[in-house]
DNA sequence: TTACGAGTGACACCCCGTGCCATAACCTGG
DNA sequence: CCAGGTTATGGCACGGGGTGTCACTCGTAA
């Protein structure tokens, strides 16, 4: 893989916004190809410039760094998952719009296994790329968070003043349940469906401590309803302190069962 | 704070090895005055080299990067929180040893609260020591999943075919109650109990779903018994589908309390 | 005294990332 | 048809982070 001398070079020297994309894409792919093959820090922004025909110079406008150009999408897919937070419905559990919106996420990777096995391959052995990722994967929690925190309140007010650790607790949660279920999909190359493990990793964070949201620090007995969203198989979570009877804990249960499911 | 030519340097060119540390030490503070006084990417590290009194090349002999001469004491937090993991006592809760891991890195930024809170303000607003600080953290992450990922089957082994999930889960929650409870303490100016509250947040993790986590996956109706372990006010609880009869939850319920409070 | 290793200073080097300006295309309105 | 602005680029220079290398100076053991 020379370097290219450039002269002549076969592309004009101006491009419309449309063949912008284009430019984007081939240098991405040309760092992608040349990150796999000499390694990552062997490496070289003029390599990648001349392997895509363009200038140094032009790479950097289109990335901000040479990190970037092998997560091309993540700053897309950012703005989609804030777009989902957004249009969700006012009736929708916030635990599920966030669950919704890391989905987005997984799909990005899920568009295209081949790459994105590769990456991870990268991202295993060059710490540099591994930071940068942890970086990109925080924004989304960030996200999720701030999400959360403005709209835990509406749903489980009665909870007490640990509404804003919770919120952080299930986003991370969330997040962490996306990055098992995509790197053990990424470990197996890429192959079965990734979005049906994801939303079963979802029913083991709904419950473990989903949709228990609104029971708070249960003491002694404590059981709360769940809003049924006319979604068959919801689950009612109980908590109680040991210390508390059994009749009391029963008594919360029954009437527990009793409003969230007539 | 011009450049010394640094001739005729008062410090002898060598030392020994009691006094590399404080090389270290004189390097840390002179990167922080720096980063404070006139900001973090307006100062070189030549800079900070000159204002401790040595070489540039110097600098990087102690630190790796220029970002890590603002967290010296994350490589040393790290290998006493995998010290605090390895001599845990077999009848501990793995999620109790490792809350007793974060804890340690708690203690780092307690230790002392004025460099934390300056710190603080400057991870905040510059993007390269945000990212590295998520990076750090992450690598706590990663300490806590694998030390889970080892001893979740012992305590937890019928749950089923989640361990590696919940472990990823319950790692990353605790680590997210740190930084929660971190950053409060850190925006409140460094002032209060840090500790208390952390352990306050963990009551709430582990209400939530720690010992929770015998549960596994109920269908329709389970419960399941918590390990008691001699501490009182630990928690029972109970997940059920809806779409199982009351008396099917009840009696689950009743089941688990009975062989978990005799 | 001599030999060895640890820590350092000094210099050179690579290369990432940015500011700046000239240029070539592509829209506009006149 | 043409003068104007806009957009994307190429080329150049520069600052600065991080590394390799060599010589030097200590302290220490033999």
């Amino acid at each position: 893989m020379q370097y290219v001398p450039h002269m002549s070079q076969p592309r004009s020297t101006a491009r419309t916004t449309a063949q912008r994309h284009r430019v984007r894409q081939d240098l991405a792919t040309a760092a992608m190809h040349l990150f796999s093959t000499k390694g990552y820090e062997a490496t070289t922004v003029d390599e990648i410039a001349a392997a895509a025909g363009v200038a140094r110079r032009t790479f950097f406008r289109h990335f901000r760094s040479k990190e970037e150009a092998i997560f091309p999408d993540h700053d897309d897919t950012l703005v989609r998952v804030q777009a989902v937070l957004d249009s969700a419905e006012p009736g929708e559990h916030p635990l599920d719009t966030v669950c919704r919106g890391i989905t987005e996420v997984l799909r990005m990777y899920a568009e295209s296994p081949e790459v994105s096995v590769e990456r991870y391959r990268l991202t295993r052995e060059v710490p540099a790329l591994r930071e940068h990722e942890i970086a990109s994967v925080a924004r989304y929690d960030r996200l999720f968070t701030r999400y959360l925190l403005g709209h835990f309140d509406e749903a489980a007010h009665r909870a007490g003043d640990d509404d804003p650790l919770l919120a952080e607790v299930a986003a991370s949660a969330v997040v962490a349940a996306h990055n098992h279920v995509l790197r053990r999909w990424l470990r197996a190359g890429g192959k079965g469906d990734v979005e049906a493990q994801l939303n079963h990793a979802f029913d083991v964070i709904r419950e473990t401590f989903g949709t228990g949201m609104g029971v708070g620090r249960a003491t002694p007995a404590t059981a709360a309803p769940v809003p049924q969203e006319d979604r068959p198989g919801a689950v009612v979570v109980a908590v109680a302190r040991t210390d508390a009877s059994p009749t009391e804990v029963l008594r919360a249960v029954e009437k527990a069962l009793e409003s969230g499911l007539d």
